[in-house]
Order: C-alpha cells, then sequence, then structure tokens
DNA sequence: GCCCTAATGAACAGCGTGTTCATTTTTGCT
DNA sequence: AGCAAAAATGAACACGCTGTTCATTAGGGC
C-alpha cells in the first residue's frame, strides 16, 4: 500500500532486503528496545550483511522514521473521510450502535500495521509516534465534535478541549492494540462513538 | 523532597554531582533527544569527570530512569488524597467552579517538575514515562468518576472508558506543559473539572 | 543470455563504552 | 585546625559499534 508511489516497481531484492530490515526492526523493538540493539543485530536477525542496510538507509533511525512516514501517509488518506462527517451523523450512528463505515476501515487499516504499532508505541519504541498518530487520526475528527461557535475562535479551554478528546482516542488506540486487538474494527467503531457522549458517574447503558 | 528517606544526608559532592548530572540530561534531552547524546556529552555539559559518572550510575539510562522513579514515588503521595476523594465532591467543584485543593496541590508539584517532565515526555524523551505518569495521576481519579457498578465489573468498554478518560487527563497535562503552563494551578484544577462534564457539540459555558 | 544492480565479505579509522588505578580535592567529624 | 574517609579527577585500557570503501559474487530485468 505504500510503495506503488514511484514510477517503476523496486527491484525484488530491494524489496526483501527492506522487508526483513522492517521485521527484524519490529522484533528487535518489542525483545530490547530501540536503544538496546545495534545495526549489527539489525542485519544479523534480517539475515543480512551490513552494507545492505546502509545501501537503503543512513542509519538504525533513517530506517524508523522511513517506516513511520510510511503509515502516516497511509493514515492521511483517511483524513478526507473524516472531513466530511459531522455531528448528526455521528449521533445517529450512535443511538443505532450502526458503525461508521470510515471507523470501521481505519481500525482495518490499524489492525494491518498492529505489529509496527506495537512495537513504535510500546515501551522501548519512539516517543514522536504516538503524537503523529494523534494528530493524523484525531485532529479532524475532534473539529466535527466541537460546538460551531468555537472551531474558529480558540480560547485556551477550547485548545484544552481538543487536547482532552485527541489524547483519548490515541489512548483508546493504543489500548486495543496493546490488548491484542480482542474486539472486531466495528466494534471498536461503536465503542468509539459511545464514548464520545458518555459523562462520568452515568450508567453506561445506551 | 525525594532524598529525605536515607537516615543520613548524602555527601555533599554527590548532591552536586547528582544536581548536575540532572541538568545535563535535561538540556541534552530537549536539545538533542536521547539517543544522539553519548556520556561524555553528559559529563562535558556537567563539568564532570566521567569517572564520576560510573561512580553514581550504570549508565545513561540509569540515570534516566533514577529520575524517573522519583518523581513517580513523589507523585504516589499524592494518590492518597485522591482515593478520598467522591463524584459528588467533584460535581460540586465543578459548579463552584471552586478548584479542589489537592488538584492544585498536583498541578503545583507538576510545575515544580516541568523542566525534568518536558524533556521527558518531549521528543527525544522516553515513552515509558508517559505511561507511568498517566497511572501514577489518573488510576484513583478515573475509579472515582466510574459509575459504582462497573467499578468491580469490568466489561470490555469499561476499560476503554478507563483508557479514554486516563489518557484524556495525561494529554491535557502534556499539553499544559508544552505550552508553558501559561495558566495557573488553580486555573487547571477549575479547567480538568469542566472537561469532565462536557459533552460534543455542546456550548461550553457553564 | 547479457547487462545492470543489489548483496556480500572484508577491512579501515574513529569514537564511545565501561572499567581500573593512582592521585588530588573536598567533606564530615572531633 | 587537623585527620581520616570518601568523592572527584585524569589517564589509560580493551572492546564493540559505526559508517565507509572496495573488489567480488549473486540475482533480477529485459
Amino acid at each position: 500500500m505504500a510503495d506503488t508511489g514511484g514510477a517503476c516497481v523496486q527491484d525484488r531484492r530491494i524489496v526483501r532486503s527492506k522487508r526483513a530490515l522492517r521485521d527484524a526492526l519490529i522484533a528487535l523493538l518489542e525483545e530490547r528496545g530501540y536503544d538496546a540493539f545495534t545495526v549489527n543485530d539489525l542485519c544479523a536477525r534480517a539475515d543480512l550483511n551490513r552494507g545492505t542496510f546502509y545501501n537503503h538507509f543512513r542509519d538504525k533511525e533513517d530506517l524508523l522514521l522511513t517506516l513511520e512516514d510510511e503509515v502516516i501517509a497511509d493514515l492521511d488518506r483517511f483524513r478526507e473521510s473524516m472531513r466530511q462527517i459531522s455531528l448528526t451523523q455521528l449521533l445517529r450512528s450512535r443511538l443505532g450502535r450502526a458503525p461508521l463505515p470510515f471507523l470501521v476501515d481505519l481500525f482495518d487499516y490499524l489492525r494491518g500495521q498492529a505489529d509496527f504499532l506495537r512495537a513504535v508505541m510500546g515501551p522501548g519504541g519512539d516517543v514522536r509516534f504516538a503524537p503523529r498518530l494523534r494528530d493524523a487520526v484525531c485532529t479532524d475528527l475532534i473539529e466535527n465534535i466541537l460546538h460551531e461557535r468555537y472551531r474558529e475562535n480558540p480560547t485556551p479551554f477550547v485548545s484544552y478541549y481538543v487536547a482532552f478528546y485527541a489524547s483519548a482516542y490515541l489512548g483508546v488506540i493504543t489500548r486495543w492494540l496493546e490488548t491484542g486487538m480482542a474486539e472486531s474494527s466495528e466494534e471498536m467503531a461503536v465503542i468509539a462513538l459511545r464514548l464520545l457522549f458518555i459523562k462520568p458517574g452515568e450508567s453506561i447503558e445506551l
């Protein structure tokens, strides 16, 4: 999904090497954490010569950032759909318990990238990624739940309001990934909407 | 606040060295990020011999973890007060716009540690710290806003409910720190409570 | 099958690591 | 003030990782 950008397809060997490095990176992030492994380890795990690594990436960070960028670029394609959602659509979906299609797509995509996401957002991952994911996923969504009056008129409180919901949803996604994605994408789409309209102390039903 | 635990006070030289290393760590985390500086850099910045560093810490990570642990230990002292808050108290405080004293204390403490917190939670910081801060600060608070029915009976949805609010508050704290703590601790205590009882699409007033 | 390009293995200097040790400086205590 | 304990210093060490180069081998594209 991420390498159809260039005009001609990459050499099969390059694809294999990059794929192997991706897998090795994920495995080592989980096992040891970013600072605890070397380019040597990476290449040993990927069963590649160290020179091959340097053919494609400047250093360990370059590899990590490249993979992160791919995911963020993919997510940006969802933002189009998010921008077109209205608050009334959200309310209707929530009352009918009918998952919003684009939210289902989003959770499906996240599930497809789960191995990478868990590695890079877990302990031993990269601090910088979570805020990027949050902004890519939540910014447009939050716009829609804001009272029209405050969209163009950001008071300090409104900025905390936005931070509140954006972080809240990042937390939900993170928990879903961390707990092994037990819920289906449809269930998550419903949960995400129920959470929007809940108040503390209230009963959860409906 | 963190070193009165032992029976006798530490040697003045040790305190000075550790303080210098703390400051150097914070500065370098901000400037270059955790992976981009060495123990050498740390000691140069702290104006200390490299041997001195290894007298007190095993490695770069040991220093970082030690400082993180101190903050978490400090925060654990607030949890006592948090556990005693009831939902009705929250509601009363929110209606009267009267900041809860223990929340003010909390934000005061965070302000006092702002340099460290910003460094360790910002880009170039440590992924593992934010979840620890979240759990230390939010876990008990969330307990109180949960409907009694769900406290002892965690369904999947309830666990997302908890993750939602816990992450939301972490995001608010993070934003406050990142934007230079423009609001006073009292203002933040009020904002934190207002956010609890807001619903998307509603007007913000009251 | 031929050309092009990627992967390999080996070698290199440079740097940071973590440790050791003898020496100097600073404390805490009487 | 003076002594003994403890911390800081500076230098040296072997070791491992880095990022680069180069000749060679293997594999893909057409």
